[in-house]
DNA sequence: AGTATTCATCGTATTATTGCGATGAATACT
DNA sequence: AGTATTCATCGCAATAATACGATGAATACT
C-alpha cells in the first residue's frame, strides 16, 4: 500500500531506517558529503554546485533537517548548514553496531 | 518527478545511495538482522517470524539481492538466504569512510 | 496422478518520493 | 518605498515504493 508499518517494527530498527534514509539519494550522499568535508558550512552554494533547481536541494535539506542529520542556523537571509554532530555520530555508532553483528555462518 | 538522476552523481554516491537503501525500511533492517546473527540461515522462517504477507516479504528479500547483500541459495522446494559477506564488508568500509570524512568544522 | 510445501511473480491499490516552476516570506541595501 | 538576495513552501506531474491477494512454478511425498 506504499504505507510503511512502522508500528510493527522496533524502534531500534525504525531508526536504522530513518537514518539509512538520509544516505539513501545520491543528492542527499552529494549534500552530506559536502557539509562534512567543507571548513565552512556551504549554504546556498550547494545549489550552484549541485545540478538541481533550488526547490529540490531545498527539499533534501529538510529531509535531512527532519531526520537530524543536518542542521539549519539561519543568518538572514541566509541559511547556514551544518553536520549535526552528535547526530552523524549516532549514524557511526548505529551502523557500526550492525555492521558487528554479523557472526559466522554455518551454512549457505 | 520520482525519477532520480543517477547519471548526474558520482558511481561512488550512487553505490552508497544503493547500499543505503538496503536499510532504509524497517523490515529490510529486520530481515537483515535475523539473518546476520541467526547460526543458521533462516529461509522462509522469515515470513513466519514478521507480520508482513509472505509476498511483500519476498519483494524485500528481492531488492536485498538487486543490491548484493543478499544471496539466495535455491535448496528446492525451499530458498536458503544469506548475507553475502563481501558485499557486507562492502557497505562497513563504504560507511565507515563516509562517517570517517567529517571534519572539524569552523562555522555554526 | 494427486496433494502439499515453498517461494516468485503478477496485478492492483495506495502512499511516498523526486523534481521543478511559481510564489511568498524575510531581510538587507539603496 | 523600491529592489535584490536567499530560502521555504505550494502545487503539480511523474515515477518509485509498499503491501497483499491470487496465481503459478518447482519440487517432494503419498
Amino acid at each position: 500500500m506504499g504505507v510503511t508499518k512502522t508500528e510493527i517494527f522496533t524502534a531500534e530498527q525504525n531508526r536504522v531506517a530513518d537514518l539509512a534514509k538520509a544516505f539513501a539519494h545520491p543528492a542527499r550522499v552529494a549534500i552530506l558529503q559536502m557539509l562534512a568535508t567543507r571548513q565552512a558550512c556551504v549554504c546556498g552554494d550547494l545549489v550552484e554546485e549541485l545540478p538541481l533547481a533550488q526547490a529540490t536541494v531545498s527539499q533534501h535539506l529538510k529531509e535531512l533537517k527532519r531526520i537530524g542529520i543536518v542542521r539549519g542556523d539561519i543568518d538572514p537571509p541566509r541559511v547556514c548548514y551544518c553536520i549535526d554532530e552528535a547526530v552523524w555520530q549516532e549514524a557511526r555508532h548505529v551502523f557500526g553496531d550492525l555492521f558487528d553483528s554479523l557472526l559466522k555462518r554455518t551454512c549457505c
